[in-house]
DNA sequence: TAGGCCATCTGGTCCT
DNA sequence: AGGACCAGATGGCCTA
């Protein structure tokens, strides 16, 4: 792909004004008031300006410099383009709000189903929300690691299991991950040996001993859901062998709807973890619920650090429920 | 204040 | 022609 860079006006041009649709209200025709007029600030003038305003120009008013432009128009190569008409301005316009609002919602179901995959990670918290990149990293590196404990390689209660879980994870959510299997410390866990050097701010090693650590929020922390590790143990034992995987994830969740006993889980959780709060998608009943998220009932509730959290509106960012930002990475 | 993360707009490309 | 997808650019918010 060719990348274009930020194109700026050319030595002799003109400041050019921004599009008609611009003037007056700086809000777009469709009513969004999150449009940014960012594109038209500090004299930067992008591809779609250069070409609506100086044709807009030509329109408007007729003067010795369209007629060099027109000079040099006829000089370049390729097709030539059509006159910007107003019509076509207008058309231009609908088609780009409309584009726009295409966008908007291809991101916002990107985003839903990155807030799906958030849920059913073994550390889902609703204080500290993982990042993109990190939900990614960490979802990556669960697969990896439920393969090899089906593969009989790992236990789901070895510290390998969580070394796994963490690789390539940034401390804080290395962090994370470590609080919500309740593991006690481990020098270097989940770095790698040859990228230990490459944590700027490593406080403490990960673990226990790094709860007080200035950069982590007190807990509570998320929790590991023990009803991941169950759906492992009960699919080793053959439970679910008659449930193809795409029936697992019918429920929106990916996770296969449980009837079980309601034996204490089987987990690392029932031997280190002190309480096991019972998972939003668990019930006691152990019968499988959607999530509240799911349902979009996601309830008002306040955070370790007074915030509120609660249904999150792309559209007003200051609502944004509070995270863990981290800047410790190591790729 | 710098840096990380995010939402949004935008133009290009590919496909139907 | 129009939609989906992608990547660049930009400003806002937040934290260290």
């Amino acid at each position: 792909m060719m990348i274009k860079p930020y194109v700026r006006q050319g030595e002799g041009e003109e400041a050019l004004s921004p599009p008609q649709w611009m003037d007056g209200d700086m809000s777009s025709p469709d009513g969004d008031a999150s449009v940014s007029s960012h594109c038209y600030l500090e004299g930067g003038v992008n591809q779609q300006d250069r070409e609506m305003g100086s044709e807009d120009a030509q329109e408007d008013d007729e003067d010795d410099e369209d007629g060099q432009e027109e000079e040099n128009e006829s000089k370049r190569r390729g097709p030539k383009k059509k006159r910007m008409t107003k019509a076509r301005q207008e058309r231009f316009r609908a088609r780009r709000v409309k584009a726009n609002a295409r966008e908007r919602s291809r991101m916002h179901g990107l985003n839903d189903a990155l807030e799906n995959l958030r849920t059913i990670m073994p550390c889902h918290s609703k204080t500290q929300k993982l990042s993109k990149i990190e939900t990614l990293r960490l979802a990556r590196n669960y697969i990896c690691a439920l393969s090899e404990a089906l593969e009989g390689g790992l236990s789901t209660e070895s510290r390998a299991f969580m070394e796994t879980l963490c690789k390539g994870l940034s401390q804080p959510t290395s962090n994370l991950v470590a609080g919500c299997l309740q593991l006690g410390p481990a020098s270097g866990t989940g770095v790698r040996p040859e990228d230990r050097h490459r944590v700027r701010a490593a406080p403490a090693p990960l673990g226990v001993a790094s709860y007080s650590s200035p950069g982590l929020p007190s807990p509570p922390y998320g929790t590991f859901d023990s009803a991941h590790l169950l759906h492992l143990r009960a699919m080793k034992g053959g439970v679910y062998e008659n449930h193809s995987p795409s029936e697992y994830s019918a429920g929106g969740v990916g996770t296969p709807p449980y009837d079980g006993p309601p034996t204490p889980p089987l987990s690392i959780s029932s031997n280190l973890m002190p309480k096991q709060e019972p998972s939003p998608h668990y019930p006691p009943s152990h019968h499988y619920s959607p999530s509240p998220v799911d349902q979009g009932l996601y309830q008002t509730q306040t955070g370790y650090n007074g915030h509120v959290e609660g249904p999150y509106d792309s559209y007003h960012p200051q609502h944004m429920p509070p995270r863990q930002i981290t800047s410790v990475y190591r790729d």
